[in-house]
DNA sequence: CATGCGTGGCT
DNA sequence: TAGCCAAGCAT
C-alpha cells in the first residue's frame, strides 16, 4: 500500500459516504464557498447550515452583499460569533464588487478574514485547482495517519503536517480530494470514538497500528479560563423605550448592539470588572458608546437602580458574570441624535430584535425582558 | 510566537 | 460537570 494511493482511496470512500448535499454544493460558486468557508471557521457544519440558507436568502449575490448596509449582515450574524467575520466578510464584498473576484490563492488571502486555510479551501472548492488545505480536521487525521505525536499547535508540527498534506493532494478532483478528507475528519476520523473498521486509509494508518488512536493528535494544555464581571444596564425612558448602544468596532461583540455597560468612573477598574480588556484600566475614549457611559455614570448616580437579573457566559478565553440592572429615566440631551444609541421602543423589541446585530445574552435578554419586567414590578411593594 | 475573538455540543 | 473541541484570522 503506497502513499501515492491514499487519495484514490479517500475519494472512492467520499463517492459512496462522503456529504453531497451540504447547501454550499449546490451550486459551488466562489461566492458561495466564499461564505461557508468564513462562517465554517472554528464553527461546525450543523451549526453553519441554517445561517447559511437565511444568509443566501438575503445577499444572493455580491453585489447585493456589497450595497447591503453592514447592519444587516451582522443582524444575519448574530449567534454565529467571531464579529470581525461578518464585517470584513462586508469589507471584502465592497473590495471584489470594485476589484472583482480573486482567481488566485494569493488574491484571496489579501481579503480581510480570508487566511492561508480559507484561501486554499476557497480554490481548491470552487476552481478544482491543486491547492493544500490543512484545517483542523486535517491535522487530527494526518497527525494520526502519519503518527505526529508533537503538539500540534507548535509552527514546526503545522509545517510537518502540511508537508504530508502536500504529498496526498491529487492533482485531479482536487475539488472533491478536500471535501472528503474534511469529510472524513468530520464524521469517521472524529477526536472520541473514531470509526476505524470503516476508515478508508486505517490499512497504513501509524496510529491505528500503534493503538494511538484516541492519544492523537496531541495538544498542549490550556490555561484556565480567568473570571470577568460586568454590569450592565436596562435604560428605559418615560415612553417605554429601552436602550442600546452600539458596541465600538474592535474588540469584543464587536460593532454589535448591547445594553450599555457600567463602568465605575473613578480610576480603580481593574480589568476582571469590564466586560472588554481593550477598555479596561483605560480613560473613555472618544467614541460614542463610551460617552454614553459617562452620562450612564451621572444618572445611575441621580437615579435608583434596581437588580434586574444576572447571566453566566461562558467565552474560550473567559467566564463573563454578568448582572444587569434597571433604570428608568427622562431622556437627556446627551444621549440624543447618536448614531450608536438606539432607543428601541418595548412595543416593537418582538419585531425589531432579529433585525439587530445582537449577541447571545443580549438576545435572550431582549426576549425575556418583558416578563422580568413584570414579576420584578409584582414583587416591589 | 502568544493572545483575543463566540457559541454550541460533546463527554 | 467542567473542560475540550470545531472548516482560523488578526494583531
Amino acid at each position: 500500500m503506497s502513499a501515492s494511493d491514499f487519495h484514490s482511496r479517500l475519494l472512492d470512500w467520499f463517492d459512496r459516504h462522503g456529504r453531497h448535499d451540504l447547501p454550499w454544493q449546490h451550486p459551488r460558486t466562489p461566492y458561495r464557498v466564499w461564505i461557508s468557508e468564513i462562517m465554517l471557521q472554528q464553527t461546525q457544519v450543523a451549526t453553519v447550515i441554517g445561517y447559511f440558507n437565511r444568509f443566501m436568502q438575503r445577499f444572493p449575490s455580491l453585489d447585493v452583499l456589497a450595497a447591503a448596509p453592514v447592519d444587516e449582515v451582522l443582524a444575519l450574524w448574530s449567534g454565529l460569533g467571531y464579529y470581525a467575520r461578518a464585517r470584513n466578510l462586508h469589507a471584502a464584498a465592497q473590495i471584489m464588487a470594485q476589484q472583482g473576484v480573486p482567481e488566485t490563492r494569493a488574491g484571496w488571502q489579501a481579503l480581510p478574514s480570508v487566511g492561508p486555510s480559507t484561501a486554499a479551501a476557497i480554490m481548491a472548492q470552487a476552481f478544482d485547482v491543486p491547492e493544500t488545505i490543512l484545517d483542523g480536521n486535517v491535522k487530527r487525521v494526518l497527525a494520526r495517519h502519519a503518527g505526529i505525536d508533537r503538539p500540534i499547535e507548535q509552527a514546526s508540527t503545522i509545517q510537518a503536517l502540511y508537508e504530508v498534506a502536500k504529498l496526498h493532494t491529487p492533482q485531479t478532483r482536487v475539488a472533491d480530494y478536500t471535501q472528503a478528507i474534511m469529510d472524513l475528519g468530520a464524521t469517521l476520523c472524529t477526536r472520541h470514538s473514531p470509526g476505524c473498521s470503516a476508515c478508508p486509509v486505517s490499512a497504513d494508518c501509524v496510529a491505528f497500528a500503534s493503538n494511538r488512536v484516541e492519544s492523537l493528535p496531541v495538544r498542549r494544555r490550556r490555561q484556565p479560563v480567568p473570571t470577568r464581571r460586568a454590569v450592565f444596564m436596562a435604560i428605559e425612558d418615560e415612553a417605554e423605550r429601552l436602550m442600546l448602544i452600539r458596541r465600538p468596532p474592535t474588540g469584543i461583540w464587536g460593532g454589535l448592539w448591547c445594553l450599555p455597560e457600567y463602568i465605575p468612573a473613578d480610576d480603580c477598574v481593574s480589568q476582571e470588572h469590564t466586560l472588554d480588556s481593550a477598555v479596561s484600566g483605560k480613560q473613555a475614549k472618544d467614541n460614542s458608546g463610551q460617552q454614553s457611559m459617562l452620562s450612564i455614570h451621572r444618572l445611575k448616580q441621580r437615579g435608583p437602580t434596581s437588580p434586574l437579573t444576572t447571566f453566566e457566559h461562558r467565552f474560550t478565553h473567559y467566564l463573563l458574570d454578568a448582572r444587569i440592572d434597571h433604570m428608568v429615566v427622562s431622556r437627556t440631551s446627551s444621549v440624543e441624535d447618536n448614531p450608536d444609541v438606539l432607543w428601541l421602543p418595548l412595543i416593537e423589541l418582538a419585531a425589531r430584535a432579529p433585525l439587530l446585530g445582537l449577541p447571545k445574552p443580549m438576545s435572550r435578554f431582549l426576549s425575556d425582558y418583558p416578563a422580568l419586567k413584570s414579576s420584578q414590578s409584582s414583587c416591589t411593594p
